[in-house]
Parts: structure tokens; C-alpha cells; sequence
DNA sequence: CAACTCGATGTTGACGTCAACATCACTGTC
DNA sequence: GACAGTGATGTTGACGTCAACATCGAGTTG
């Protein structure tokens, strides 16, 4: 019933406390921080008085004091992209765990121009530290407007050589999926990428070419797609013509619906016909028509190691080696892979 | 190459500022926060010691001196969530363009104690209101925890008479996709639920219930569910037993999906023989086999407007009247549904 | 040219917290 | 019983910003 209007500015402050409960700011602040030094008798009434008052300490005035703000900041495009979310959630998880607290700092459109604008706003927003989330090229120019006093750890992106970075094993994951389909007896792997401003997608598909340049395999010309099912199937369509074609290695499982999908209306079954992997795992690849062999990807792990790097920097005050981290990913063989037909 | 260690509380303040280009603090505030009355000659002078000395202004100084975080706190369960992630999304982005910043607040587990711990927690954080976005009831005791001075807007849970609420249309969509179904000629409509906990699950199978009732048509047993694909799957394999069932609503896509796979490894044929009709219309429902008919809702909208009116609260500081503000629901027909076989 | 206006700039203090230091009342010692 | 020691509590000031008020000098007016 107190949600009444015109309340601001009248939350109790320690003073407040101390003055009802006729000791100083200082044994409340005492009090408040749980020190010792306090007598009993004294603690318990500061604890009611503050208890009475409803008062909350004023985590303004303790950055203030400070210097810290007791939180980070999370650049990232866009939130709902897959697997975001779920890394988002555990870096999340994990600094509350050492009570620190997630701010999102949203970038429109990862340009250069806009991820250097997300960067020097930041700068003045209250984090002691920044996880640059955003699956495109970082501009060099960024380093100079990051303000000095604050710890950055990457994501996904190429900055290895300049911040700590956190990554998914996309190499390691590619390669596993172009051999899987190699050893089931394909002459080669056909590859649908994601859009070329990702990072992630760009190395997929390098790494596709370089697992099949290894094994002497022909390299056919990838499809470009746009992350979307859309994209997949417009890409299958095309695929299904081209009766050389018997396996596809799809850049995400979005688009691999949408290859399932077109082979389907073009009658090509598969695995029967045409092989398909994704990449991702989302939740429902193991339910598609035919269940999706695709790559797993461990995104809240992501989340747990880059929340864990910096916290290490904050507590440690010190920025990290660069270098990266990889969170290992996963081959998961599911029935829409099988040998190409006799 | 300043990311050295050791740099915290280096930040050089409005003092430094002030001292460097030789005029008072005040006038340097003045310029930062671009005010009228300084002469141009030193506007320029400040402006590039600003510069020089690489100052950002100190939100938790400011936060202190205004009363104000220009922060919006989110409490949430699992971003994770299907729709979760974009409505946060857009609540973030809609913040962004009034100057204000998210905080995510996480709840483990939703229970009565958790989002009481989560309220009276986030009561000591730099938030200015909150947005509370998680799919379980409220405890009623919560108004008690709840900080007089902060704003609350509820997403998606039954605090109606209490607090703002804002919600998508799920009784609409419901009753749209029950209609859709009997229209095609079928005699009832089956029903896969979500988890008992969730509010959303048990307002779509109290509407799907209405709605068989209202058109004096049987009500079958419902068959929990918890959101998952393989839940559905479970439910699909029990339902394609039942000759009687011709039509399902499932509670989400990710079921709709499962029901999908498990008629068709029952050689029930959709929609040949059975028709499902999902909810969310999730990335990719388009391209299942066969493209699901669902029930659309719109993520970003409701993050919108949840933004908004919290927004809305802070400017005029006066709680916003209790009541719901509804988002509309669409059903996109695609190809899961037909007429039941004669 | 005294009285006054007005625009540019400076000074002071307060927001809430808490570290550092100061004080005060005991207790026990010789 | 004067004195050091100890533990509980109080006082002061500083963190960075900015509103309110103060000052100061140049231009205007009668």
C-alpha cells in the first residue's frame, strides 16, 4: 500500500538509522557490514531500527566510497541469437554468486562505428569490467576508448591477441563434423555459411575447407546463408539439384532445418540420400524429421569461464594474459547422417 | 596498451578536469552536462582537457547526488526461456534510447522464497524500478520486501490487481487455435500442457478448456508436459495410441515439435490424421515437417511495453493504476492442420 | 557617473558510506 | 588509587557531482 507516488528520495539512510536508534553512523555502518566490535545488546537494536526503518544501503554512495561498482557490463548485438541467452544467463548466474551484478549494454548494429560508440558510452556507465559479446570483428580503434580502469574479456570474437578471450571450440567442432561425414564414405561436404560479418561463421567455414583440403577432398563452393531456416532451405533447394551433392555441413541447426526440409519437398531423402549436419544443438534438434547429427555447443559454459576470467581480474586488479580459452564442443550423431547411396 | 594492473581508482574526476584547464569544477560540470552560460572560448578549453585527460563522469557519483541509477532492474528465472531473450531485448533497447541501463537480477529457482530473496536483494541494487519477468506466481508477502521508492512492472503472472501488468494475449491465442481446429470439422481438441508451475501453461489450458466448453464440445484429459520436445514426444507417443484423437493443442512449439515426431514414428500422418496446432511460433516452426500452425506472440512487443511503462513511472514518479495491458496473440496458419479423416 | 542589470564563473555544502583516527568507560595491575 | 590496556563507540573527512547561492566585471540607464 506503499506504492504511493512522489516517494523518491526518501529511502533511509544510515543516518536516519542512527539516529533512531541513538548511536552513531558508524556503529550502523558497523553493524550493517556485519563487523565485530559491536555489542550485542547494541547490534540487536540497530538490527530493529533498521528492520523498522526498512532501511537499504545505498549502493550508490558504496561505489562512491568505493570505487567499485560490484558490476559488469555485457556488450552483445543481439541477445536473442542462439545460444546467446543461455551464455548471457550463466555469466549471470556466476557473478551473482560472487555478488556481482550483469548490466546490458546493447549494440544496434555491430559496426565498427557502433560497437566503438558502445564502448566509450560504457566507459562512463557503473562497471568494473566489460564482457564484449558480439560475434564480429572488434575495430582496433576500440582499445583507445576503453577507459584504462576497466577489464575486458572477449567473446567469440578475434581479439585474442589483445584481451583475454573465451571461445567454442568451432575448429575442433567443424573438423569432427566434416570427418564424421568423410569416414561414413562422402566423397566430400558440402557447406552452407552463415552470414559473412560473423566471426563464428567465418571460421566454420574455413575450418570446413581446411578439414577437407586435408583429407584431399574437393572443395565445392559453400552457400552463403543468413543464420536463418529460410536461408537453409533456399540454400537446400538449390543443394538438391546437384545429385553429387550427399552431404551437407550446415553452419547452425536453423539452417539445417531448412535443408531438411527442402530435401524433403525435393524428395531426396535423407539420410537415405543426403547427409546433413548442424551446428548448435538447440533444444529440438533431436526431434527434427530426421533428429539432426549436429554439434554441441556448451554455451553456458562459455558464460561460466568468461564471468570467471573477469572476476579473476577484478580481484586479482590486473588485466589477464591475452590468449584464449576454449570450451571444448561436441559431435552429436543423431540420424540424419548416414553413408551416401551405393 | 594501458590494460596494465593496478590502474583502479586512477579515473581522473571533475576535479582534474577543473585544475588542468584552470577553471572551477562547476564550470567543468557545466560543460559535461552541456550547459548554456559559458563563454564558447572556455567551453573549448574544457572540452579538450576532457579530452586530454580521458575524463568519463562518475556514475556512482552521480546516481549519489540524484537519487537516480538511470537503471532498470530485470528479475527474471531462465532468460533462457523460449521469447525470453527477445522481450528482454527489446526492453533493453527501449531503455537504451531513454538513457537508461538493464541489470539483470536472476532468480535459481522460482519459488515463493526465491523471488522474495530476489525483491528484497535487489532492493539494495542501483535500480530505479523493476521489471518482474518471471512465469510463477508472486507471493503475496513480496509488496512487503519491496523498496517503497521503486517501480514495478509485472510480465507475464497474474499481479494484476496489484501492479502494472503486462502480458501477451495467451486466452486470445488459445481460444484462436481451439477455433481454427474445430472449424476444420474436428469434434474436440487434445491438449498438451506445460509444467503445472507455470502461470502462462495454466492460463492456456484453463482458455483451451473455456473455449471446448463454450462450444459444448467433450474435454479430454490434459497431458502435462514441460515445455520440452522430448515431453511432447512422450505425450504424442500416448495420444497417437487414442483413435479418438484428431487434433492437439500443444502448450509451446518445442512440444508441437515432439507430438510432430512421435505421430509421425506412430504412422499417424499430420495433418492427414491428426492435426497440432503449437504455441510461440519459435524461429524455424515454419520449416518443421510438416510447418507448424501456431500461435504467434510477439516477445519484442511486450519487452516494449513492459520498458515503456516502467518508464513511464520514473518520469511521472507515481506507480502506474494495477492492470494488465495485453499483447495481442495471432494464429499463422501453416500446414500441421486439416480437416480430421472422414 | 552612481545605481543597476546580466551573463560568466566561482564557492559551498550535501548526497550516503565508511576508513582512520579520537574518545571514553572500564578492568586489572602494582 | 594513579595508570596503562582494552574494547565499544563517536567524530571527521573524503569519495565525485552539481544545485544553490555568491561574486565579479562589463555594459546600460537616467
Amino acid at each position: 500500500m506503499e506504492q504511493k507516488g512522489g516517494l523518491r528520495g526518501k529511502r533511509t539512510s544510515i543516518t536516519d538509522v542512527a539516529a533512531a536508534a541513538g548511536v552513531s553512523t558508524q556503529t550502523v555502518s558497523r553493524v550493517a557490514n556485519g563487523f565485530t566490535g559491536v555489542l550485542p545488546a547494541t547490534r540487536e537494536r540497530v538490527l530493529g531500527t533498521m528492520r523498522a526503518l526498512g532501511y537499504r544501503p545505498n549502493s550508490a554512495a558504496r561505489a562512491l566510497r568505493h570505487g567499485q561498482f560490484k558490476t559488469i557490463g555485457v556488450i552483445l548485438f543481439r541477445l536473442s541469437a542462439t545460444g546467446k541467452s543461455e551464455t548471457v544467463e550463466a555469466i549471470t548466474a556466476q557473478a551473482a554468486s560472487e555478488g556481482y551484478t550483469i548490466t546490458l549494454i546493447p549494440v544496434d548494429v555491430p559496426t565498427q562505428h557502433n560497437v566503438l560508440g558502445a564502448f566509450s558510452r560504457m566507459s562512463e556507465l557503473a562497471v568494473d569490467a566489460v564482457i564484449v559479446f558480439i560475434e564480429s570483428d572488434l575495430p582496433d580503434a576500440s582499445i583507445v576508448e576503453l577507459p584504462p580502469d576497466v577489464y575486458v574479456v572477449v567473446v567469440d570474437s578475434d581479439a585474442g591477441d589483445r584481451y583475454r578471450t573465451i571461445d567454442s571450440d568451432q575448429d575442433g567442432g567443424t573438423r569432427s563434423a566434416v570427418a564424421h561425414l568423410l569416414e561414413l564414405g562422402h566423397r566430400t561436404v558440402w557447406h552452407v555459411t552463415g552470414p559473412e560479418a560473423s566471426f563464428a561463421s567465418r571460421r566454420r567455414t574455413r575450418s570446413w575447407r581446411l578439414a577437407l583440403e586435408s583429407a584431399g577432398r574437393p572443395v565445392p563452393p559453400p552457400v552463403t546463408g543468413d543464420w536463418s531456416a529460410a536461408s537453409g532451405h533456399a540454400a537446400g533447394l538449390v543443394l538438391a539439384e546437384n545429385p553429387d551433392c550427399t552431404a551437407v555441413f550446415a553452419a547452425n541447426d536453423q539452417m539445417a532445418l531448412g535443408l531438411l526440409r527442402a530435401f524433403q519437398e525435393r524428395g531426396r531423402p535423407v539420410p537415405g540420400e543426403i547427409s546433413v549436419v548442424g551446428f548448435d544443438d538447440i533444444p529440438g534438434a533431436a526431434y527434427f524429421a530426421p533428429p539432426l547429427t549436429t554439434v554441441r555447443q556448451d554455451f553456458a559454459e562459455v558464460g561460466r569461464r568468461s564471468a570467471r576470467a573477469v572476476l579473476r581480474q577484478i580481484r586479482a586488479d590486473a588485466a589477464a594474459p591475452p590468449g584464449t580459452d576454449i570450451v571444448p564442443t561436441r559431435l552429436v550423431v543423431r540420424n540424419s547422417t548416414a553413408a551416401p547411396p551405393a
